[in-house]
DNA sequence: GTCTATATTTTGATAGAC
DNA sequence: GTCTATCAAAATATAGAC
């Protein structure tokens, strides 16, 4: 009953400083590494302005100083997360799908996007919460651009919407866009709940694919 | 085909300093007010750190002083905001069902809850979008408060859906609380999107029923 | 790369005049 | 009730030793 297609890619890999295309992987990439994954843990914990840098640099097991070495501004620091919250979800939805056979139908190509939308939400959790609730907190400018980003993301779903309807696949008289935001509202909402111990990512998004198919998508009989 | 059923009441208004029960509504009552719904607004743009006592004070036409002789801390003022957010919802919501006849559906039932609730999160935006995006930012006491609140609202919606259940009306193998919790997901997403401009609160409401009824009521002959 | 100062600015809150 | 200072604490970011 799973669709279990999923492919996982960060996006964002620093850039070797050298200037040649070699990979110099090291200490200072593991570090900054380290100071990111604080970084995201404690601004959605306590928010923006409510994280202090050096909120951060403990969860790092550095000093408050040292933080600027790996980022020059508390402001990029937030910029970086955010950047990473959004992009952990897209690449994972849309390299899914570009996955799935020509012949797949639409209600399996959208059981698939919630199995990976939430995989990648529920995994990668603080960064994705950074991104969902921290934006209006977050300078104008960083603000601008990532709203633009999210957007984007949730065309590539409205636009899976339109074609599951041009395939006869969708039920009458819904609205396709607020179908569209009730069911990545419905899926964001497991930031504030999903706890490891309860069920599985995989069970929880059987569920959800199960709630929508019936309330957005024709019965279809198996 | 719309249950227009609603019932607002804020909850909280202050008791008259006095002593005997007369009511004396005057300017304090009205400054208070006035910095309350600044609170609300300004906090849930900026977050609670994100927001200082002069920024309140400036959208209450006050000086950042003049806010302490209404409340004492800035604690307190998140506090209060939070509380009418919560308070809202609950008791619009709570407040339709029970004026319902008894013998309505219990599709209808969820129809007139998601009504309400959509109603009164979008008509009280600024204190809803409080309570919902900051609980994690604010002082441990208060948010423990306010997270048993939310909870007895959210067992209120799943005694709905239970109810519901027992009476034949919803679709097998769904997981209530998995429901539950999609739906009120979906819901409160509107405070992320929704524009005055476009569909209104009512239409809305209705196609979001439509969802529910399809997804998680069983199919009901008209 | 990471540390230990430290400057500069901003904040929550108070005091006292009006 | 509201204003104008002002204090004490905390924050971002920098400088320079190691």
């Amino acid at each position: 009953m799973s669709t279990a297609v999923r492919n996982d890619d960060s996006g964002l890999r620093a850039a070797p400083k050298g200037g040649s295309g070699l990979r110099k992987q090291s200490k200072a990439d593991a570090s900054r590494e380290r100071v990111l994954e604080a970084a995201a843990k404690t601004f959605s914990e306590r928010g923006y302005a409510g994280t202090t840098m050096r909120d951060i640099a403990r969860a790092a097991d550095l000093q408050a100083g040292s933080l600027y070495y790996h980022y020059p501004s508390k402001e990029l620091l937030i910029e970086a997360v955010i950047d990473k919250g959004i992009h952990n979800i897209t690449n994972a939805v849309v390299n899914t799908i570009a996955t799935l056979p020509p012949s797949t139908s639409y209600a399996d190509r959208v059981r698939a996007a919630i199995q990976a939308h939430l995989h990648a939400l529920l995994t990668y959790s603080a960064f994705a919460s950074a991104s969902r609730h921290l934006l209006a907190q977050v300078p104008v400018e960083v603000r601008r651009k990532h709203v633009l980003r999210r957007e984007a993301y949730e065309e590539f779903w409205l636009g899976l919407l339109q074609s599951s309807q041009a395939a006869g696949e969708t039920r009458d008289g819904v609205d396709l866009r607020l179908a569209r935001t009730f069911i990545l509202g419905g899926l964001n909402s497991a930031l504030d709940w999903y706890r490891p111990e309860g069920k599985s990512i995989e069970e929880l998004a059987d569920q959800f694919a199960m709630m929508v198919e019936g309330g957005i998508l024709i019965d279809r009989p198996d």
